[in-house]
DNA sequence: TCAAAAGTGTTGTGTGTACACCCATGT
DNA sequence: ACATGGGTGTACACACAACACTTTTGA
């Protein structure tokens, strides 16, 4: 069987689904939503938030539209991570799924999932219950993933408002990675980078020396 | 709808496929295989080889199997490379496609995919035909990710016997990079990097200075 | 002896990292 | 005046890039 000669109605086909790891920063911690099932299988068990591709719609869109559905939220970064098919990972059915992650702000938040009674709940990375599925797998290599683009590109700036301090940047930059980094070096990086630049506002915030805000330059911004 | 109330029967699914950019070294030229399409859509258009998820196979067995047919060659290196899923990418009915990437060393090419009459030909990257659905856009991922991934991993050696020389090995990358390296510059660093191991033999061929043969040392060997 | 590829070191430049103190403010 | 986070510079180690000549062989 080849693609030349193939009637679409004749065979079975695997079904197709969309799952995106939505990362936030809250509270000084970098948290993923889970959404608890209510059925079998993995019943009571947190997964990570998807749905079925519908026929006439791309990945993204799917993608888009379930996130859109848990967390209200439609400005999002979206990156395809990798697709899972292994025949077994879903026991109802053969089901392949397209792994996504998100990046939301968490001032974008209109939804409260953080309660212990509700069925949707942000999640510290460090602190994962076990998931259904392959779900761990994907979490797995959607933090590697992220690992790996927050430094020299615009990935931080998706947790960030427009206006931010360069100590923000850095707590980012620190959750994400898991480890400190040394202050004088984080900067002069990110001003060498030039992905960054100086405004005039200054935010005033507690008992000490007022803050410089910053706002990030696109590529674009810069030609 | 979602997934935790889901008949799979109930609603219409997309085909899947998997479609390989198949890459080898051949003549001193870095090439992929294509096939020639025999019926509508894109009829004599060349395609990467490619075809359905059966329902009872892994997404990577699936590859492994169509470069097996494609090939008859069954080591390989193969990664996967991005879910394509627009719904109009293929005129007859929706498809998603897996696309993964394959390495393999001419040494082990037995099919005679060269000549221009046959429906199954290798294709210099530098000159490749017009391609049949999205498939210019798999390529050309394709090879980034091939040339992020040739320094500092193991992929040069995929293209490579047991035993080569470093001038080999710096061809290889060459190819793949599409620019010149420093002799000794590139002697020094896969030296330091460790990967490759010196041995004992020495290959004569032409009247000039004979080389030094090389094995490549797995993480496994250096422990 | 010559053509042809193998093999070999040094130096400058840039990038990452380690490290400690003064500044501006609110209370 | 003091507590708190904001803000700054220097020195060393290491990685990368540029660059040209000698060695070994077969014919």
């Amino acid at each position: 069987m080849n693609k030349k000669s193939y009637d679409p109605s004749k065979y079975e086909h695997p079904s197709v689904t969309v799952d995106t790891v939505i990362f936030t920063v809250q509270d000084n911690d970098l948290k993923i939503l889970l959404v608890k099932r209510k059925y079998w299988p993995y019943k009571d068990r947190w997964a990570i938030p998807g749905g079925f591709v519908k026929m006439k719609e791309s990945l993204e869109d799917a993608a888009k539209r379930e996130l859109y559905e848990e967390t209200l939220v439609n400005d999002v970064y979206l990156e395809q991570l990798h697709a899972f098919g292994d025949p077994r990972r879903d026991p109802r059915t053969r089901v392949i799924t397209i792994a996504y992650y998100a990046l939301i702000k968490s001032e974008d938040l209109r939804i409260q999932a953080d309660s212990d009674t509700k069925d949707v709940r942000w999640f510290s990375v460090k602190k994962l219950p076990k998931l259904a599925f392959d779900h761990d797998k994907i979490v797995s290599y959607a933090l590697e993933k992220l690992r790996n683009r927050v430094v020299y590109s615009d990935t931080a700036f998706q947790f960030l408002p427009a206006l931010f301090t360069l100590t923000e940047l850095q707590n980012i930059h620190e959750l994400v990675l898991d480890r400190e980094l040394d202050k004088r070096n984080f900067r002069r990086k990110i001003l060498m980078l030039g992905v960054v630049e100086e405004t005039e506002e200054i935010r005033h915030e507690g008992r000490h020396r007022p803050a410089r805000l910053y706002r990030f330059v696109t590529s674009a911004d810069r030609v």
